[in-house]
DNA sequence: TGAAAGTGGACTTGAACGGTCGTATATTAA
DNA sequence: TTAATATACGACCGTTCAAGTCCACTTTCA
């Protein structure tokens, strides 16, 4: 009924496994993606978009790689999902977009309902962070 | 970060329409795709879909149309999701298919937090219903 | 019988997603 | 100083899927 992206799957997967390596120990993205089998090209960028994101922090060059660049504990999922994401979407159309962008929004019945629902998943996501995922 | 489909979208509004009508009345799709600027064919198929699951009854020929099989209070949005949907999709594909598809299973380690907050979702949208949204 | 309504299949199109490739850049170890 | 190793990043491709359209058929009532 509703889907997480590859992408955000893929993060995930990643950004636990660095939270299980002792803290600060730098993990590659070479590893997780040999790992967990996920496409390398793919995993790396997703990591650069946790990266940029300040959720994670990177280091170039030889012996280079991936940590985590808070505790675990502060790390909600749903920062993880829209760092991935980029534009953070709501449910419907409506509530993401401005009014008057909308094309039924005067006659639009299903927007004020609806923002109860959505703030209900917000809320299962951001409720939950890294620390209970390791 | 998380979004319905269109034809969810206009499900849930289409259902809401009928149910503000005094109970009985007949709805026809053209009325409903004209006050909402909704393509009408495609709206066409998501009431048909409603009508396979029951939630709605439909009246062919003339003077024809839609009406509420049910009480509102009887029809959670959750069911109106899945009716138009088809098959329920889970936000990982880990949970929806069985174990023996999913290329990563052994080492996927996402799993299982995720359930819980799967089960958020569900209940998000189960809590609901039709009565609610009028 | 004909107009108005639902039924339903086939099709097109556009965007998004997953994935790949190639190159540039930074860092470290020898 | 150089080679190896790692991230950074943009361009590209193929597939899939949602949205939308078109059209032929059936049903019902006036």
């Amino acid at each position: 009924m509703i889907r997480l992206s590859k992408r955000v799957e893929y993060g995930l997967i990643a950004i636990r496994h660095i939270a299980t390596k002792p803290a600060g120990e730098i993990v590659t993205a070479k590893e997780i993606a040999d790992t967990y089998g996920i496409p390398y090209e793919l995993l790396s960028k997703v990591l650069q978009k946790l990266t940029k994101s300040g959720l994670i922090s990177s280091h170039q060059g030889m012996r280079g790689g991936y940590a985590l660049a808070r505790a675990p504990a502060e790390i909600p999922v749903s920062l993880i999902i829209s760092a991935i994401e980029g534009t953070r979407q709501a449910i419907v159309q409506c509530l993401s977009e401005g009014p008057q962008t909308c094309t039924v929004f005067t006659v639009c019945t299903i927007k004020s309902p609806l923002t109860k629902v959505q703030a209900n998943i917000e809320r299962a996501f951001s409720t939950m962070n890294l620390s209970e995922i390791v």
